[in-house]
This record gives structure tokens, sequence and C-alpha cells, in this order.
DNA sequence: ACCTGAACACCGTTCAAGT
DNA sequence: ACCTGAACACCGTTCAAGT
């Protein structure tokens, strides 16, 4: 089969098709992603520069759909804007939490990556954070965000209570939920405690 | 070159020249681990079970190294003592951060691991925080210190501001220090925010 | 422009052979 | 017990050939 009148392959069917794959079987490789798209390794290479592509191109695709929810306006308290951004985004990597291994790599450059942090810098702007600490504080949340969905990479059981002699330990290891509820929880709680801490920056004069 | 009778090769060693490729060049493959070994790549299946091994072998050496400091006695304050052990982790992380992109794979049984955790749960109990919140909390601060040391590899722009018409954001870069010293200041920051949480948390019942 | 098939260098890993 | 050399299946990527 050569060159069929359409196209057979896109950049968005390529991401779908690596991001079920991932979904699926946790990786991917140019082989199984051409066997899923029914197509030889070699004509993924005419939409995509490589296998890097397929990875950013997928961040794009999952960080749009995100973007997509994005109606922050009805709420009162910027506060609460911050809030609902910053779950809203760490949700769009929690629907695929086996693809942020894969997203380690930087990039922020991505328009779709882009409209996340104007948001946020626009919210904490009308919060009263001092233009030159904004860029701290979206850092800050950017590292709980992907901290945080990276835990959701983690194994159901991430806590082997029989790894410790620690009294401590071993008690709050058996009072403490597993898997995502652990995830979510811990994610709400680091949310809270930073925006709970914003209120006190916003006041202070910058260090 | 047959076996010799002094061992040629060691797990440490191993780990050890790893860690100096991962340094150099931001990655290592068996074969040039090898090679800066005077090795052959077979060899090192002697020692270690694969490349997994080596990289769980890193983080070990790593996290010895950082716990070796953890004297923490001399404190008063348990907030304070919280916040040096949690620098002190992400400086061991951060003396090496071309290797934090290698280690998202979680693994929490290691006995280096266990022992920051377990110093961690003893002060939080210290700090009055409820036996069912304490793994919570300790997974808020480890979602912080694993994405704070992922920003770490981060080039040294992550930010450019060619890439936003966003008048905040843009105010913001160009207010914010670069490299590594921006990512020094945001850690602090999310410490500082998330230490001064805990007090509320503290005088508060468990959710 | 876009899919194919053959070929490339390289990858991690296995294992019988040697001492 | 530990190093070697040969061999394995597989990996991402390139490119001339076909329409």
């Amino acid at each position: 089969m050569p060159r069929p009148s359409q196209p057979l392959l896109s950049v968005e069917r390529i991401a779908e098709a690596a991001l079920a794959l991932i979904d699926g079987d946790g990786d991917f490789t140019m082989a199984t992603l051409a066997r899923a798209l029914n197509v030889r390794p070699s004509s993924i290479y005419h939409h995509v520069s490589g296998r890097e592509d397929v990875i950013e191109a997928m961040r794009t695709m999952v960080l749009e759909r995100g973007v997509g929810r994005l109606r922050v306006e009805s709420l009162d308290d910027p506060i609460q804007k911050v809030k609902v951004i910053l779950q809203r985004y760490r949700d769009s990597f929690a629907r695929h939490p086996r693809l942020i291994p894969l997203l380690t790599s930087y990039t922020v450059s991505a328009p779709a990556v882009m409209r996340w942090y104007e948001e946020l810098a626009d919210q904490l702007a009308a919060l009263g954070i001092p233009t030159d600490r904004i860029l701290d504080v979206i850092t800050v949340f950017d590292s709980l965000v992907l901290g945080a969905a990276l835990d959701l990479a983690a194994p159901e059981e991430v806590w082997d209570r029989t790894k410790t002699q620690n009294e401590v330990l071993t008690a709050a290891i058996v009072a403490a939920p597993v898997g995502r509820e652990r995830a979510d929880r811990a994610f709400d709680l680091g949310l809270d405690l930073l925006l709970g801490g914003l209120a006190r920056i916003e006041s202070s004069p910058s260090a």
C-alpha cells in the first residue's frame, strides 16, 4: 500500500494511539505504536520527528483537554479561583497517570502549557502577590502538581509497613487509605496548606 | 582476563561510575558504564540484576549520603527540625539533578529511604499532627521535594517570555532569577508555606 | 505528500566457557 | 565467584523507492 488518497495518520491520531497504549501497558515503542495504527514504524516519521515528539504531542493533547474546562470567572474569591485552576491542572494529568513519568523533561514553551500559567499568574496578581514573587509561587505549585502527579503512577501499596520498626510510621501507615484515595487526599491537603500560606505573603512585603 | 583474584566490581563501584556518567552526560547505558569501569557489559550482571538495579543502587547511595547528615537533635523547635530534614532530603537529590528523571519509578521500601520517613514521622507526631494525617502530610512533602528536584533538572531558562503575551506573566518572568537560584528560592518558599500551614492542622481536629 | 521495506547503529540481557 | 565473547531480540531512526 503506497500513499493513500486520504492520509492514514496525523499528529492527533498518533498521540491518541500512544496515549491508549500508555493507559493500557504503561509504555509504548515506535513498533507497538505503528501496530496499533495499522501502519509500518517508518510511516510515523512523516508526521512527528521521533519518539520525543510523540510524547510532546501527548502532553499537549492532555493539557489542551484540561484547559478547555478552565471556566473560572464565576467564582468570587481569587483563592478559590487559584484552587480550581490547580485542581484541574492536576486532574488533567491524573486521567493518564502512567504518562507522567514520561513527562519529566521540561517544556514550558508549548502554548497549551502557557495558558495554564497565564491564568494562574493573573489570579496571583489579583491576590496581591508582588510581581517578583509570582514566578516563585507558580514554581511551588508546579512542583506540587508534578510531584503529586508522579505519585499517581505509584503502585497501589506505596507504603510497606513491614519495612519499618518505627511505631509512629507504622501506625500512620495502618491509619491511612491506599491507592488513588491516598494520592487525592494528599494533594488536597497540600493545596490547602499552600493556599493558606499565600494569604500571609499577600499582606507582607517581598523577601 | 578471566576472574581476577580481587573482584574488579562491586555494587558501590558500579553505582559510583553510573552517577559520574549521569552528572557528566545526563544519562548512561550499560555499554558506557562498562567502558567507564574498564570491563565488558556482561560483567556488570554478576553484581546487579540489570539497569533498573543500577538506578536503585544510585538512589540508595545518594540518600545514604544525605541521611548521614541527619543530626537534628540539637534543634529545639520541632518545626525547625522538620524543615532541616526536608532541606537535606532535597539537597541529597540536588547534588545530582540529572539523576532525578530516572528516579520516577517509586520505591519506598529501600532502607535508606525509610530512614528519612521515620525521622519525619517522629517529628510530625511531636508537632501534634494526628496519626491519621501523618501519611498525608508526608506525601505532600514528598511531592514537593520530588517536584522541586525534577525542577533542578530543568534547563537554565525554563521560562521563555517571548512565548506569552500575558502582561503579568511577562513581568514576573523578567523580575525572577534564573537557573539554580530560581529553583532554590521556590523550594524554600514552598517549604515555608507548608510549614506555616502545619501549625493550623496541629490545633484543629482531623478531617 | 505519505506509506513501505530494507537497512543502520545501538540497546539491554543471556549464557556457555574460562579460571 | 567473576570476567569474557558471542549471540539474542529489540530499539529508534534513516532513506531510497513507489504512487
